[in-house]
DNA sequence: TGCTATTTGAGAGTCACCTCCATTTAGGAT
DNA sequence: ATCCTAAATGGAGGTGACTCTCAAATAGCA
């Protein structure tokens, strides 16, 4: 295995909302953008299941999803981030931010998440679970998760301190964050729980 | 930033000696080759700390330690390696098998830690807190630390087994493992701790 | 001094990315 | 409908990290 480079750039645009969920809502422009990011994820989820995360090259999966390998880049910056990147990741943020005022952080982050993952497909649920499975199994992967949770729990903690009107470096409000992103996001990641009452 | 690879193979030898201690105690190959390696990566770190890690390439790291490129990969499978492989551990794993059989787990792993950097030269010792640097400040050997400490908390998990005469899953063990892993080596690569009465 | 096992170096090749440029196309205004 | 602009795409060309193979140089030993 050839090439390899430290974390390159990668364009990571703002959506609001699923894919799935965007009827005419967004203009065809968007729309389609949306669709061939997950199309692309999609195809080399499947790729990689059937011939392994590393013997997949980037221009198979172009190949396979019927774009260039340039265009491939510019939807994910990295190989890896087709199993690192959480596009739902700041959909949660938004909707844990957009809770009623009352409610304490542990409530509102439970609620934000839970408001994403109720809207889920069963499709985008397995290719989640899929992608749970590679960063695990692989060890290029599983060391990205490093940075990848760094910066998930920094958004936690800022979303925390806001809630509860404390500055971010207060260390309550980090171990709260943490304790969290522990319930939460790694009980999803690594245990595939994606609900609970 | 081009090329990228996972995991590459590296040729991982051991040595039972600091390269500072090996006087013709081992042959003109063996010490030629240690020489050869602590070179390599003092010269490196240097060029890192002089112009960046990433921008720095293999091939200027061979040209000023004058060898080809392709020894260096010889001696260094990948060029993260040269920041993450300790090859201290090893000896620091060895020292602590040795100690006395009746030192209880927490004595032995911290006195095979000291039997091994109270002979460290200081030019020893300031590689290593470039490393340390280094590691926490590259994105990129950010996350491979996380492999590596899985290793290392590995093998003191079999050497806590081993000395209580418990199973390396035993509850208990793993939990102590983690607990001296903390103390010791994680003090010393995150704080630069390298002894301590 | 000659034999042998290492060690080294020199290609040549693969693949992950990057950068720039020319072409196409969606979306809105006319 | 149609033109115009901005975004999206594809292609070419380049860098750098590795990989593999083979031949030349060398240390260690008989």
């Amino acid at each position: 295995m050839p090439g390899h480079r430290p974390r390159p750039k990668g364009n990571c645009e703002k959506v609001s909302l699923l894919p799935s969920e965007m009827g005419a809502a967004m203009g065809l422009r968007e729309r389609k953008k949306a669709k061939t990011r997950t199309a692309i994820q999609h195809v080399a989820l499947r790729l990689f299941r059937e011939q392994g995360y590393e013997a997949t090259t980037i221009e198979q999966i172009a190949e396979a999803v019927e774009i260039s390998p340039s265009t491939f880049l510019r939807y994910y910056g990295a190989k890896e981030d087709l199993v690192l990147t959480d596009d739902y990741d700041p959909l949660i943020i938004e909707a844990c931010r957009t809770q009623p005022a009352e409610l304490g952080p542990i409530q509102a982050t439970r609620r934000g998440f839970r408001a994403v993952f109720d809207r889920l497909t069963e499709g985008e649920l397995a290719d989640m679970r899929d992608r749970a499975e590679l960063a695990l199994a692989v060890p290029e992967l599983r060391a990205g998760m490093l940075d990848q949770f760094a910066q998930t729990i920094r958004q936690i903690t800022e979303l925390v301190a806001e809630r509860v009107g404390r500055a971010a470096d207060d260390f309550a409000v980090s171990t709260l964050a943490g304790a969290i992103l522990g319930g939460d996001d790694l009980g999803r990641v690594l245990l595939g729980r994606t609900s609970r009452k």
